[in-house]
DNA sequence: CACAGGAATCCCATTGAATGCGATGAGTGA
DNA sequence: TCACTCATCGCATTCAATGGGATTCCTGTG
């Protein structure tokens, strides 16, 4: 016993014990910790201790809870999320007017990452919250970031891809043609990927003119979208051109 | 030399690395980290690699910046923005019918964090952004959360105050008989605490009937509002009672 | 009411992970 | 070419972190 003869160090044990905590178990006692993280139980009661003092976690008699002190800080400073509040406000007007689902994803590893999303009452349910993920291809707010990623990186998710999933891969939607056709176009529409009836429609965001940092999409069941895209694809470059404007003006 | 002289923990030193970035401040690199932070730079320089590997940071050829990781797994399990996430669609529907500042805050040490805000491109300028904090008593949405607070917590934000801030402590607006009242009438309007002009109307949110867990505030610069806040006060009302049903449900 | 079982918390000898000095290399600007 | 700064690495040092075990604190149960 030592300074972890398990070889891992501090930091990776701080990972591991905050992925523990999810949105179905957000109260958990230092036992349980202990138990799925495989720590001691006296190390993961003192790292859950140490982590309460600095606000990372939250102290309760039943257990601990993820605090917002990190929440905080990162929402302050990581660029991805100055994104996201600058972008609000336009994804607001998008969603007031068209009163569907509206979402802001970025890249993150192989998938997207919803940073923000507007959900409509009356509108179909749709997978994946805020902070939410899946795979690129699934959605089309995914597909126009897999558009505009690097030629090694569209190379790579699909291998990627054909070994993780090779269940039902539609691989007509990821090639190259279709890329091309969507950066072409400049928008992305597709029906029934995750479900039948529900339509996505997505337009890049880029900074300053250039790369692309994120997709601005929709998603809904209404038939007529999934007809007649030309209308709310122009929506969605207005608003996507509002928030290009706002991203590129200071840092 | 050896595992820390200064006598501070692993835990303690990768907060202040983190602390270090903020919104005007989102890429350090690792020399900088080290300055600011006290740290001898081939321990900053460790400890942001070690962060990068886990994607607690994103490692640039410019510097380091604040990830996603973190911003994710808060997100998902902090059941405070679990509440934000649930709340955000009646956000939206006072936003989108009065047109004005919404905010939702929840108290943090002795102050508000606003945890989600939809703003009136339109209306006035306000403080603090998403994840910007005020002290309770000047918006009207902190001293929601004052007055429902526990007497104990009342009694020492009074002290608190006074000895941090005692240049123009305006005691009347945090006197238990202010307190009481806001308690009584169900609301808090108040006008030109920070700026003249600009007036904050909120309205509790209590879990399950019982405790005020957070509060629902919009701020205006309509002078109606300060004179008849009556029908302002309603909406929100309406709104949090959405939001209360909504959290009260399931966990 | 005593007792069992589980959790939280404390104690403390042990030790290897973390540390920071110093050196090297890469990059930049004068 | 030189001067300066930063990133990165190697390595001996050592104390912060560790975890087994004991103790205390609950809580539910027979």
């Amino acid at each position: 016993m030592a300074n972890s003869p398990t070889g891992d160090s501090v930091l990776a044990r701080l990972d591991r014990v905050l992925s523990t905590f999810s949105a179905a178990d957000s109260l958990l006692s230092a036992a349980e910790i202990a138990r799925r993280t495989g720590l001691p139980p006296a190390t993961a009661h003192r790292l859950c201790r140490d982590m309460a003092e600095l606000g990372w976690l939250e102290s309760l008699p039943a257990g601990y809870m993820v605090g917002t002190r990190l929440w905080e800080m990162t929402n302050r400073s990581a660029p991805t999320m100055k994104l996201a509040v600058r972008a609000r406000p336009y994804l607001s007007d998008v969603h007031t007017v068209m009163g569907q689902h509206v979402q802001l994803g970025v890249i993150e590893g192989h998938e997207v990452l919803f940073v923000d999303r507007l959900s409509a009452r009356e509108a179909p349910r749709i997978h994946g919250g805020v902070a939410g993920r899946l795979p690129l291809h699934v959605s089309a707010t995914g597909l126009v970031l897999l558009a505009h990623a690097s030629p090694e990186f569209r190379t790579f998710y699909r291998t990627f891809y054909r070994t993780h999933h090779q269940e039902a891969a539609p691989s007509q939607i990821i090639s190259e043609d279709r890329l091309e056709q969507v950066r072409q176009q400049g928008y992305c529409a597709q029906t029934g990927v995750i479900e039948r009836e529900v339509t996505g429609v997505a337009v890049p965001i880029r900074q300053r003119g250039r790369s692309v940092v994120a997709a601005l999409g929709v998603v809904t069941d209404d038939d007529d979208v999934a007809r007649r895209p030309a209308p709310w694809v122009q929506m969605l470059q207005i608003a996507a051109r509002g928030i290009q404007r706002e991203i590129s003006g200071r840092t």
